[in-house]
DNA sequence: ACAACAATTGTAGTTTAGTTACAATTAGTG
DNA sequence: CACTAATTGTAACTAAACTACAATTGTTGT
């Protein structure tokens, strides 16, 4: 038996440059978080969120790490919080896995 | 410092649950894969990609494990194989990350 | 060369998903 | 109740994806 250190384990399973490139509609993100889509344009508006959006009139798209923002800022308006501060809660919150990401999400040759 | 165990640091960056829900177009697909979308339904047609479509006329989504596929797939054809031998060759090379995801994939209580 | 099969590609016409840009409504606070 | 925050509704439009035909291109054996 081969034993893998955390970060090997890590890459073996998830392909990171790919996780970065799946990119869902914003149905996609209304069904996953439970959140409309009227409502995930509105925070967009107001700034909290960014999505991919390349042009007037293209089509939105949300990658894991905004998919998740959105989960983590939901959570926070149930529990009471205005949206703002549950935005600047989870912008801090997210920090760390926004950094982790970035380095692991570099583009490599793939290794199946 | 705090040191986690691979599976721990894992978790603490992906949420699979998560990730196995991030489903995407056919037309992400052919722009992460380079594949295009007119073979994509060929190969699915075909049987050898499995997408979520739930009904007739409904649109064609697929998640990490099918877009990780194609990727190999494509990589076979460059190298020769015929398209039902890269298939199986594939399938088998991806027997392990499958039931990986399985185990991991499993809805847990969101942990930030 | 050519038959036979594998693999891919083209596209017209239709459906589904997503867009903007208005405005209206609901909830919380001094 | 005035004021702001937050959300919601929707009409008219554009983008993305669908099916179901058929045609084309590549490979292999005789």
């Amino acid at each position: 038996m081969i034993t893998l250190s955390a970060s090997e384990e890590l890459q073996y399973l998830v392909d990171f440059d790919l996780l970065s490139k799946l990119v869902v509609g914003i149905g996609e993100v209304s069904d996953i978080t439970g959140v409309p889509t009227r409502q995930i344009r509105y925070w967009e508006d107001k700034g909290i969120l960014q999505s991919t959006k390349e042009a007037e009139g293209a089509t939105r798209k949300y990658d894991y790490l905004s998919v998740k923002k959105i989960l983590l800022i939901k959570e926070l308006l149930d529990d009471g919080y205005t949206l703002d501060a549950a935005a600047k809660k989870v912008e801090a919150r997210m920090k760390n896995v926004n950094e982790a990401f970035m380095k692991l999400a570099k583009p490599t040759k793939d290794e199946g």
